[in-house]
DNA sequence: GACGGCTATACATACGTATTCAAGTAGCTA
DNA sequence: TAGCTACTTGAATACGTATGTATAGCCGTC
């Protein structure tokens, strides 16, 4: 036996007031009496009375939602970003810890994005998640600002982009992971990484290894890099790829996890794994500690980053501040180097 | 210059109809004639109009959206399970291709999850992702139940369970992933698991791992069983453990790839990794590829779970209809047997 | 040619909330 | 006691859509 959901003027009815005072007792408004408002919480709680969303969003024109975009390049079937995935957990705890819903969106590039989310009122404000160039998304991120519409966006700020920032101090890793393996007697660092143009994150990372050999007064040898994609096979390739240049090299700084695993992989099968070529990689993925042996790595704190990218759309949307946000990072050491 | 967005009055007026009309022309109601059709959908193009969810979420009381909701046990901190992660992406596609969204939240055990959403409409159906008994949660779907909500879970249904279920063939894992382990001629097997009352799931893992030993003529010895949840740590301490009983084993199947994968640490620690002892897991999340050797496990589609998941819970919705289904699992072999 | 049946559209309304505005009450000063 | 302020509350309304009901036009039939 289904009955009808109660609603503001079932509670109304029942705390002997008018439907307003309900509106008004259960959102806080100062106006109303303790006595009244415990009144009205009591009978909200007998019936288990919840705003209507619907309703609510439709008078208010809000609807207290965040839209989460994961942007996707490859087939449907593709797996998605595993550093991306952890972020999840964190920011549906920091949504709801602001009274916010997340929606989660898969779109691919080429798709209306821009217009699905915030113009369907289905969401406040959107978090995009993406690697890659931003710039090459311009237009549609340039429609989102006529449209008023509130965004973050995971990556490196700065220079003319368009919208909100946060991300990772990645010069600073690349600096750090270079560094230790300095100290740990490691000479002929190799990098792999796509560090190209169109990959400004991966770049950044690249600037900290250079600086890091410089600081120890190494000059960067074009032949101990090598491109690659944050994937697993893509790494093995990479490494292989070192391998058979024949250059001599004692460790590799990969510029994610995935390809770092991939490389280390690769080495082992070449049987030219620890102790003789070390490994770092970038990210610290929950796998990085299942690899054997478990990585060393930068890790981005996930939570930190969760709750920037959320609390950074919730202030703007709220009170229209923007700021772009740079995360510290931290290296863990495990058994990879 | 942010502007109003356009409602279906705007449209209606450039249209030259009503708008009701706009609203059925656009809902595909086979009342208004092509022509009038094509008229609205032009104005409508050229306005960028998109439907008001809250508006029309009101209306015909119904959200077309779905909750995700993930139990938790442990802290805050706690990272989700990987497999579930890894069903987020199909799912979310699956519901864009019934042209629902996808609301994801955490919850403690202890709270009153049961109330939010469905309650608060905003989503029409629940898709319950956790481990564990669902026995200890029954009052709670009972209330659900009792309101009317549609909901789904991931995990073994049969025996007056509440609801739908939906789970992967765990008794066929359990059994394939052994006997495979026998045609490699292994005969001392080892489970590593929680088999016992509370975790239904790993309990008809057990099975099948009794079935197929009892299948070759073997006897299950309890000795050979140790307790883990899964989890990396839990799986290492238990391969310690059976290490420490002093009972032969040439083999090990642990109920889940995490816990498979930090048995294989002791093991490799103890130096008695491969050829010694091999390992089998369950679940196939992405890092079990990563593993080194790579772990050879019982796969679960994810994109088969994710598509059930989604398909049975809108199929309830729509329709009334609900079913229980059991999904194929397949062995994927790699390097650990 | 009147009437029934059919099609395509318009009119009116309801969904549940939040907010504006008005009104009522109590407390206080002159 | 009149008048003013501060504090609560209620009445009325709007948000944008979907749908039940009514209406207008049209065709065909006896």
């Amino acid at each position: 036996m289904t009955q009808r959901r109660p609603t503001s003027f079932d509670i109304a009815a029942l705390a002997g007031v008018s439907q307003p005072t309900v509106s008004r007792a259960l959102s806080g408004n100062p106006s109303v009496s303790d006595e009244t408002r415990k009144r009205v919480l009591e009978a909200a709680e007998q019936l288990h009375y919840t705003v209507d969303k619907n309703a609510s969003g439709l008078r208010r024109q809000r609807a207290k939602t965040l839209a989460l975009l994961f942007f996707e390049e490859g087939p449907e079937t593709a797996v998605l970003n595993p550093f991306y995935l952890s972020l999840v957990g964190p920011m549906v705890r920091r949504c709801a810890a602001h009274g916010y819903d997340l929606l989660i969106s898969i779109q691919q590039l080429s798709s209306d994005w821009h217009v699905d989310y915030e113009d369907s009122r289905k969401a406040d404000g959107i978090i995009l998640l993406g690697y890659g160039d931003y710039l090459e998304y311009r237009p549609k991120l340039e429609q989102l600002v006529d449209r008023g519409a509130h965004f973050v966006r995971w990556g490196t700020g700065g220079d003319g982009q368009l919208g909100m920032a946060v991300s990772s101090d990645n010069e600073r890793g690349g600096f750090e992971a270079t560094t230790h393996l300095l100290q740990r007697g490691r000479r002929q660092i190799a990098f792999i990484g796509t560090a190209g143009a169109g990959f400004p994150e991966v770049q950044e990372r690249w600037r900290g290894y250079s600086r890091a050999l410089h600081a120890a007064g190494i000059e960067p040898d074009s032949r101990l890099q090598v491109d690659s994609s944050p994937d697993e096979a893509d790494g093995r390739a990479a490494a292989e790829k070192l391998l058979a240049r024949g250059v001599e090299f004692d460790a590799i700084f990969a510029a994610s996890d995935v390809a770092a695993i991939g490389a280390m992989h690769a080495l082992q099968q070449a049987g030219r794994g620890l102790p003789e070529i070390a490994v770092v990689g970038f990210d610290d993925i929950p796998a990085a500690c299942l690899a054997s042996p478990p990585l060393t790595t930068v890790t981005q704190d996930a939570h930190a980053a969760a709750e920037a990218l959320v609390d950074a759309l919730i202030e703007a949307i709220e009170t229209g501040k923007t700021a772009d946000r740079i995360l510290p990072v931290r290296l863990t050491v495990r058994g990879s180097s």
